[in-house]
DNA sequence: ATAAAGCATAGAGTATAGTATATGCTTTAT
DNA sequence: ATAAAGCATATACTATACTCTATGCTTTAT
């Protein structure tokens, strides 16, 4: 598939999509056979790359954390000590903001509360 | 306390701090009675103030939102609809947030073992 | 008394994550 | 055949949230 049914898959812009390109965190493919033009081509799993990028960039993750996160996934062969240790960290992360979450959820339906008994 | 202690008790640089107070999500007073310096003096109700914009930075709401959350839980005695659904809205983002927390966690959970199975 | 540290304001600079514009070539539709 | 739409690359622009620097005045320490 070509950018244009990549962006309506994914609900990401063609420039969000180019720019995610750029920074290698997804590779288009151009055919070989084609010489008249450098269309990349996308499959599935770039589809799956950028929903687990946009996932990701919810929960506050750099798109340079993301990008790891998906090298990690996807490429890597080699076990290094120090990418488990990043990821179990970046879990311990999720394990804080969750109850930031939580925190702040509280303090709105508080908020709310407030509002709706004056 | 002057900024420099508030910096301290919470944890934010007295240039962030400055900052906040800058967008009026803040606000320190000098003293009437001291006329030969302008320092601006912060209450407890301040470190509350810092300590939820902390939490819900967090969470990845923007500054300008924060600071509606402040204004409703501190200042507002009027109660307006519009209101109350900006931060109903805000609570069902949250719920939002966390399945991707939830999705996001698992996906790193995966990661970890992968690499511990190599 | 004087140097160091603290405070205030203003403005510049940085990082991240887009978003938009310009240009030029290619493909598709009429 | 030609206009419209799609694709690629490059560069510029924007927004958000800081972070740093410069300047000058005030307070504190020695």
């Amino acid at each position: 598939m070509l950018v244009n049914e990549l962006s309506k898959k994914t609900g990401l812009s063609i420039h969000t999509i180019r720019y995610y390109e750029n920074l290698g965190m997804i590779k288009g493919l151009t055919d070989e056979k084609v010489t008249s033009n450098n269309y990349k081509h996308y499959d599935a799993n770039t589809i799956e790359r950028l929903e687990i990028i946009i996932e990701a960039r919810e929960v506050g993750f750099t798109l340079a954390e993301i990008k790891k996160i998906l090298i990690s996934w996807f490429e890597t062969t080699d076990s290094k000590p120090e990418t488990l240790e990043l990821f179990q960290a970046k879990i311990k992360e999720i394990d804080d903001k969750m109850r930031y979450f939580k925190q702040t959820k509280n303090l709105l339906e508080k908020v709310c509360e407030k509002i709706q008994k004056q």
